[in-house]
DNA sequence: CACAATGTATCCTGAAACTATATATTGTGT
DNA sequence: ACACAATATATAGTTTCAGGATACATTGTG
């Protein structure tokens, strides 16, 4: 039913590569530093994990290449672009919902 | 260290039964009632994640077993029961604000 | 022109979820 | 008394995936 619920729940790799390109189109290095950027260094993804898993969100279908549009002389070649599919979207937020109930829930218990 | 961090991510699993215990000391079994009944059965998980997750979090002193002591006339000789470590319950909240943050850029990003 | 930084990609190992299966005990209905 | 469902724990086998290592090519900089 391609029902966004059916990916959940995300794994971290996932769930970050999602929020980065929640900005717009990006190409893969610049994912990762986005990341790292973002938090001062303390989430850290290798190579190996991003580009994995970019394939498999390729594949089943919450990203999708982007020609990249930017002028050629002023772009690195080698880039590749990615961006949000609305279903990629979609699960971005199912994922966000599930993890706020479970916030609210560790809340109820004095986690926090 | 035994830093609370190096713990995370936590799974979805093994998340869901430190919140469980939350509560007080429980057997295997009514840690997967508690999880499936709070959600209303849409985080549904099978004996075999369970116990060999609670396996695990035992090793890694999360958990500790609880001599049952209810009376032995009233209780189900079977039953094993658990109860947070200390260590348990600060992963527990670490975890907690870790997703926090997360949903905060989510919503930041407005997909919530 | 050397060298660091940028950029993509794959292999490999280990960890862990998940399904299926096994086994035993307790409670319930007839 | 007996069958059967529910309770309860446990392990084996499969698969998915993160994470580290490695490779290789291009771009920018001193």
């Amino acid at each position: 039913m391609n029902d966004s619920t059916d990916f959940l729940p995300l794994t971290a790799p996932v769930f970050h590569i999602l929020l980065a390109l929640a900005e717009g189109e990006m190409h893969g290095y610049a994912i990762l530093q986005e990341i790292e950027g973002r938090s001062d260094g303390t989430v850290k993804l290798g190579t190996g994990t991003l580009y994995t898993a970019i394939k498999r969100m390729l594949a089943s279908g919450l990203l999708e290449r982007a020609e990249s549009r930017v002028d050629p002389g002023m772009d690195d070649e080698r880039r590749r672009y990615y961006r949000l599919t609305p279903l990629g979207a979609r699960v971005a937020a199912a994922e966000a919902a599930r993890m706020n109930a479970l916030v609210g829930l560790a809340r109820e218990k004095r986690f926090l």
